[in-house]
DNA sequence: CTTTACGTTTACGTTAACGTCAAGTAGCAG
DNA sequence: CTGCTACTTGACGTTAACGTAAACGTAAAG
């Protein structure tokens, strides 16, 4: 009984505005591996959280297959120390990555914020001198 | 004398790690437009400046298209406040849009801390219970 | 004067990420 | 049985962002 919920693939589709067809896309690239009924795909918790993580990952601007990559760390099974150091630095150079882009957004805000202010100040600029009001 | 600098198409390439092809289709697409001396392209501090805007677009994610629009914004003159208000619009958009790619990005890191903290765990439970050192 | 380096345009090729038919199946309603 | 709805598998089309090759101009160097 711990949450046995399914999806059809119209479900998590409209769920999550995409098409049925980017899911097969995705599901073709070894992204998801929904469970087959007859030859009905059906879609399980996994599958529905490894999309989320998918687009997501597509909305940060990662490849589809570097995402699956990604969404693969989580779903390895500990196993031994030598495959768990190597998912650490796997973990590492993603944060690096991501860490980057940040930056790059930051940047980008910063720079938003100086234009946005003189804007705001050429904007005054046009009132103030001509007319008190 | 006010940096009279010029640079060539093949050192900005050299200098943003790109391929000449690649700004040249830039031009293409009217993201920059270098001077032209007889039939050779020369790169003035503004396309040097516009290029690095370009690419940081690139790395944050933005299609070309959108990059355009983005850089154009910056060499927008004041003009009247119809214009400067329309800009302003613009720039709160583009902000909203880049908070929400931040945001993302944190949510990515924050999972990454924590399958970080989970994976240093079980490598910590591999070598203490078996033996001491 | 020919080679070499650097530049140019034109144009077809490639990869990623789907879109868009076409054609078929499986289950249920009437 | 008929029709409808939701699902399936091909397979070709499309867009973005260049790669790549061909064919040519130009200017300094040997």
């Amino acid at each position: 009984m711990t949450s046995q919920q399914t999806w059809s693939i119209a479900q998590l589709a409209e769920e999550h505005g995409v098409t049925h067809r980017t899911i097969r896309h995705y599901e073709e690239l070894g992204l998801i591996s929904p469970e087959r009924r007859g030859t009905t795909r059906v879609f399980h918790r996994r599958d529905r959280i490894r999309l989320a993580l998918i687009l997501r990952g597509k909305r940060i601007g990662f490849p589809l297959e570097e995402i699956r990559k990604i969404v693969d760390m989580y779903d390895e099974q500990p196993g031994e120390a030598g495959q768990l150091s190597y998912l650490l630095d796997r973990i590492e150079d993603r944060r690096a990555d991501l860490e980057r882009r940040r930056q790059d957004i930051q940047d980008s805000l910063d720079e938003l914020a100086e234009l946005d202010r003189r804007c705001q100040a050429d904007l005054a600029a046009l009132r103030s001198p001509t007319h008190r009001q």
